[in-house]
DNA sequence: CTATAATATCAATATATATTGATTAAGTTT
DNA sequence: AAACTTAATCAATATATATTGATATTATAG
């Protein structure tokens, strides 16, 4: 019998949790996740943090807010993220109750 | 004030759950873990589950099972795998745990 | 012992992703 | 306007990982 995983209804599924974890298994990424719990920070502050360059911190930024994990808004010369708590809220939901399938 | 995921405590933390999210971002893989939830099943049941190649299905039994996530039995000229549901669950509770920080 | 089946391993290649360095863009300050 | 600051982008490279094809290993059957 074929497991539930391998119907096309789960192959969505699947997908869309491999997608998510691919994002967040990067340690500069799950880190930026982390740090932005405590409150929003500017780009400057969170790559000195994660001890990063200045432009692999934007793009693991990028990386985090086309998934809609994160979004940003531009104040004088400086960008600062916020982290979209709904978004990793419905993620890990989402995987968590997969997992426990 | 340095957040507490770049505390030198975190860091051990945060490398052993990206560590495990890496392993269980790739499809093939996580749909094994999948698989093996509804019983132990045969290598050569699990490649054709997924439609996978033999040697691949092999290699992503590999890295699950030096990650502790299954274990295999020899029976014969088939060997079996079976999930490792303790390994899966701790895991994954400390994981939640991260993100819900 | 030979042939066959199931699985693992290995080397080569392909592909995806992270990293670096240089440049550009946008906003500020003087 | 010129100089400076912050962040984004782009091309080039490095690195990690998945995939493929061929071969080795182990067990079974004839």
């Amino acid at each position: 019998m074929e497991p539930n995983c391998c119907k096309n209804k789960s192959k969505k599924n699947i997908k869309q949790a491999t997608e998510f974890l691919k994002i967040i298994s990067e340690e500069n990424r799950l880190k930026i996740l982390c740090i932005l719990r405590d409150g929003d920070k500017c780009v400057c502050e969170i790559w000195q943090l994660l001890n990063l360059s200045q432009n692999l911190t934007s793009h693991h930024l990028k990386v985090l807010k086309d998934f809609s994990l994160i979004s940003s808004k531009k104040e004088g010369l400086k960008v600062f993220y916020k982290l979209n708590n709904e978004t990793l809220a419905k993620h890990t939901e989402s995987l968590t109750k997969f997992l426990k399938l």
